[in-house]
DNA sequence: TTGAAAGCGCTAACAA
DNA sequence: TTGTTAGCGCTTTCAA
């Protein structure tokens, strides 16, 4: 039995439907409140009949519960936020909180813009990417007054709450590792990103170890756009050919260091004897390599189910109270590219 | 000038704060309508003075207008479906338009379960992935009346209209010009994966053709889980051993395939000559590795375009008709493992 | 266990 | 150009 008309069916079609006033079949389609078994099955055939799906919209603005999380990230086109977005999903399926997504390309009028959209919807929480916003972006999150996680990163100062590691640990990090086993002449390919403030951090705690020991970056790369497998590639090459006393390279990211790695094995160059590698990120790609790059996990995955897992404490009935900072810390996953010393 | 208490704002406070009816405000938070231009700076003032943020819930409400499009996918952890969604943010950008997003995990029963959730917001448009839907999805689609677009494959009926490209024929193309290479002893390798239709599809649109060539795949191979690279070294090492008469392998996706490829040319295996391979999706990955795989693109940020470029039309005022099927026609990328004949 | 009334914050429609 | 009224579809609150 279906209606003809075009409009959506509301609670009135089914409160007519099953004879039963409209706040009971409210009630039953919420398992809410005492309900006769015999009402609730009279109500849940005419509702199923009619085919009948609540509208949300109007169940938000009544309750004043709007049960969604808005999730603020830079980029789907690697795959590290789609990771991030995978384990938030893992966390809110459980939950009754739904994720809505909203994408900045790395531009802070487009966060801006994004944001203000997302939080007229009334979110439960916000989930953003990144430690640096716009005044009138912290604003905005200020006076929403909700749950806020800052994620990747923790060097800074949250909102609220952050989840992430420090990537100028990790870069840090990783300077020591490369100078304790030995290497000196040191190259850097990256992105060419001055807003993405992480690889930008990684690269500072870098030179700064790299400072304190007196070794400075001998050659540096950046790129945009492209496939980074075949630009870690060309630009491999051509820093070899340039720089041809490099004893490592390091890469902002995986992919680019893939393509590199995969350059020097062409050319029959001995890695790590003659030159080490290393990347950040940690993607799976590196395992099914001929060789494995040295690399930094960015706990991508985990951070996605922190965030969404602070979300939904502050959000329970009562709320619980969540750690303001919760830092993770990857270790260095040595591979094959990296002599460990 | 901030107000203390966290109740959000109003448009009722703006109206206060600026002394002009709410309903001139909303007018002019809009632009919508004759306002003059000094009280459309006094509410703007105002506005931002608060740090009013508009409520869409309780617009959409009112309009019975709700800017938000549905997109339904499998899956998050290949780039695949990232970059379909890429091409329908680059599209919705620029309308009032909003995507939200669900995963179904290949699974018919979370689909159902999700694509409720996500009518219940009332979005003025679906896009899902897929011609395969249970008939309770079938039914809720159409009692939406909304349009709907069935993304990625166009082999099947879909209930409003569809973008994607033919599978079948996919599969068909490459074992024609697998066969016109002179390869006959062929090994198949893909996912375990009952519900990816598309896979199938390709898979059975490959088989058909060569049967009607008398040719028989001779061994195949089914992962699930793990690094996709990592498992296409694995499988074919396996496949190796097992069937060393083979000459050609047919991936279900390029990720296993590369992986393929990289084993053997660590072998020292000529390729294509002593053995060809071919994947599927185009991924820009293959750009980078030493010889390029053989593939198909799939042509994911075009269906995403085009799909939420039907939506944006049929949701125009007036509303443009448009097609309902689109079939993108990919061409096979011979590479490097591929002879051309 | 059920129902009636009021109203969430906004916008359509109409009036001034 | 601006304001008033009614009501979107649901839930809260209170009464029966």
């Amino acid at each position: 039995m279906k209606l003809e008309t075009k409009r959506p069916l509301t609670l009135r079609d089914v409160s007519e439907a099953s004879g039963v006033s409209e706040m009971t079949v409210s009630r039953v389609l919420r398992n809410r409140g005492d309900v006769s078994d015999a009402t609730r099955a009279r109500v849940l055939a005419a509702a199923k009949a009619l085919g009948y799906v609540p509208n949300k919209i109007a169940g938000a603005l009544a309750s004043n519960r709007v049960n969604l999380v808005a999730v603020v990230i830079p980029s789907l086109s690697n795959m590290v936020f789609p990771e991030v977005l995978t384990g938030i999903n893992q966390v809110l399926e459980d939950t009754e909180l739904q994720p809505i997504v909203a994408v900045t390309d790395y531009m802070p009028e487009k966060e801006e813009k994004v944001l203000y959209e997302m939080l007229s919807w009334r979110p439960s929480g916000v989930i953003i990417a990144g430690l640096e916003h716009s005044d009138a972006c912290r604003a905005m999150l200020k006076a929403a007054g909700i749950p806020v996680v800052e994620i990747m990163d923790t060097d800074g100062t949250p909102v609220d709450s952050m989840v992430g590691i420090s990537h100028r640990r990790a870069g840090r990090e990783m300077a020591q590792a490369i100078l304790k086993a030995g290497y000196r002449q040191i190259g850097f390919m990256g992105t060419k990103m001055p807003l993405d403030h992480r690889a930008r951090k990684r690269f500072e705690g870098f030179t700064e170890v790299l400072a304190k020991n007196g070794v400075e970056i001998q050659d540096r790369a950046f790129y945009s756009g492209g496939s980074a497998l075949a630009k870690g590639r060309e630009m491999t090459q051509a820093m070899m050919e340039r720089s041809p006393d490099l004893d490592f390279l390091y890469y902002s990211n995986d992919m680019i260091g893939a393509g590199g790695l995969l350059f020097l094995l062409d050319q029959g160059i001995d890695v790590p004897g003659q030159i080490g590698l290393a990347g950040f990120n940690g993607v799976e790609l590196l395992q099914g390599l001929p060789c494995k790059l040295a690399t930094m996990d960015a706990c991508r995955l985990e951070i996605g189910r922190k965030a969404a897992e602070i979300i939904a404490a502050r959000l329970s009935e009562p709320p619980v109270d969540t750690e303001t900072a919760i830092t993770l810390t990857p270790t260095i996953a040595f591979g094959d590219t990296l002599r460990r010393r």
